[in-house]
DNA sequence: GAGCATCATATCACTTCGATATATCGACGC
DNA sequence: GCGTCGATATATCGAAGTGATATGATGCTC
């Protein structure tokens, strides 16, 4: 899940490793904070994978140059410096590769992975990588598993041989899966308005 | 996080390892399905720190026997296939030790773990083994925590930088966080009512 | 009594986490 | 100019969790 959600930053624009951690919370609303322990070696495989690749450290044009020698590289950061101001010292920005896009949307669109609600939240946030129909067919199937996990919950809101904090924990949590399946019917409707138009303008 | 549920769930009975992961959902309210190759590890982990110790297969009574010779433990699952209807083969099942009590009353309490949602909640469904004053601290220590959040997903969802779709994440967010809150002040009312009532009745 | 779902433990490779180490840069005081 | 503090940035380690898979017993049904 983590590879989706940085190739889903890296499909808007070049990050390096730092930045990806604070954009996953702005960006991607994941809660809690991904750590670097997760972060470096996730990039590290993807670029193994040729999904990414490394690119001369920032700044949006200028780049270029540098193939690789220390030299090359020390100076590329010292005219850095000197321009835009950006150009920290190590550094290492990632640029997502043609196969990194494919392999991106053929795993957000994966059937066979099922959500939980951080992947489920991350998917809809990247959902405009999907088409329309993946779009649905996501929610619902969401929605199915929501109420099968609503149906749970209820029932242990209702047993008696759970005390009073146990009762009130899956109650909330009832509560939030009704939450969770307006928010998913919001979208649903919203989906299906939006073909609609399409259809009808189409005529 | 996951010794504490487990140590939770021993408190109230024994239980073998298989059955610890059903109640993780029933009675904790845990939605994800925690992995046996969580389960189990964390079994011998605390059984190795002396935390909870195997017992005699199953079997409220007739127990006892079996120092652990092979030809014993035959005997015993033999006997209690005979009896009680329980008592398959493979079980092992688990007691919690007296350190294992105290050990738990303080990872329950511990005040240097940050909560996210899954172990607050966790901790809330154990709360009955808090002192009041710990629970509001628990309660009160978590609100903050969420207004934070609040603030954060909250900018998110009014940044026009964001897709819809990233914006309806960050705005479904900020309920789910309200949702939240609603459910703790409830929770800090009760208590506070609980430690009037208290009082009043101390006159 | 054969077949099948469920119960139950165990283990594997791979990921992720939390802590820690290391180094640079910018700002601030003095 | 000089130290130092907080934010930026990468890297690595051990411990823990995940998902898949293997293995086998037990009970249910026909």
């Amino acid at each position: 899940m983590l590879d989706v959600a940085i190739l889903g930053l890296l499909m808007e624009r070049d990050h390096h490793g730092y930045e990806i951690r604070s954009q996953l919370r702005e960006r991607l609303g994941v809660s809690a904070n991904v750590s670097f322990g997760s972060i470096y070696p996730a990039l590290a495989r993807l670029e193994r994978h040729g999904l990414v690749e490394a690119v001369a450290p920032a700044a949006p044009r200028a780049a270029a140059v540098s193939t690789g020698s220390l030299a090359g590289e020390r100076a590329s950061l010292r005219s850095l410096r000197g321009s835009a101001g950006l150009g920290r010292r190590g550094r290492k920005v990632y640029r997502i590769t043609e196969r990194g896009r494919q392999e991106f949307r053929a795993l957000l669109a994966d059937p066979t992975t099922v959500d939980d609600g951080r992947s489920f939240s991350l998917r809809v946030a990247l959902a405009r990588y999907l088409t329309p129909a993946l779009r649905v067919r996501l929610l619902e199937r969401r929605r199915q598993d929501l109420l099968e996990r609503l149906a749970e919950v209820r029932q242990g809101a209702d047993n008696p041989d759970l005390d009073a904090y146990a009762r009130s924990v899956m109650s909330h949590a009832a509560h939030s899966v009704e939450l969770d399946l307006e928010w998913i019917d919001d979208l649903l409707s919203i989906e299906r308005s939006d073909s609609e138009t399409f259809a009808r303008e189409a005529k």
